[in-house]
DNA sequence: TAGACACATAGACATATTTCTATGAGATAA
DNA sequence: TTATCTCATAGAAATATGTCTATGTGTCTA
């Protein structure tokens, strides 16, 4: 069960939470490696993390002191499927 | 042009706007007929169809007294498919 | 065990967003 | 023209969101 449309569109709003997403296309990084590459502070980096983890976007697991991210791509494509039908959907039978 | 995906998903991060695409699929509503289908004042929803509008996710015309407005099917469905290539490009070229 | 490291959480603050009431602007009707 | 109708805009207030600093938690190392 994949998260609601409108939910899934707040998750988005916001350009660094797009920039994760996109920089996890490369591959899974732990938060270390996606601080260093915006210009913000390590706990506003987690607390976007965490958006995209409560909307299961990305998944995490802990390995040692570091936890690594990675795009949850099939969800993903899969929100925003649902999210082109709920538009898409030509109901207008004007038979 | 259209446009960017951050501000797409700005555009739809609230379910009035949402319900309103949704109830335009059925055809060009003016703003009264909006209104009604919501519990929300007038000037809140010629708000959130000024945002609509803003992002040309819906088209709009006037009609004597009236503004009509329209799904612009379209533009929504280009910008949910350049969301989805976002994040779905696999060029994870690990050969 | 003690210290250091990596990340998460709590709380504060500034800004953005949503909603309202009041009012303005354009079109029609009397 | 004047009144009325439809919608948009302005401004205010409440809530939500993004960001920071300070601190907590879990893990590894010495």
């Amino acid at each position: 069960m994949a998260i609601d449309c409108v939910e899934f569109c707040k998750a988005l709003a916001d350009d660094t939470r797009q920039q994760i997403l996109v920089m996890l296309q490369e591959g899974e990084k732990c938060v270390g490696d996606i601080v260093e590459a915006f210009e913000m502070t390590q706990p506003t980096i987690s607390h976007h993390l965490s958006i995209l983890r409560q909307f299961k976007l990305v998944t995490h697991r802990k390995q040692g002191k570091q936890v690594y991210y990675a795009l949850n791509r099939e969800n993903v494509v899969e929100c925003c499927g649902k999210l082109m039908a709920k538009f898409d959907t030509e109901e207008t039978c004007e038979l």
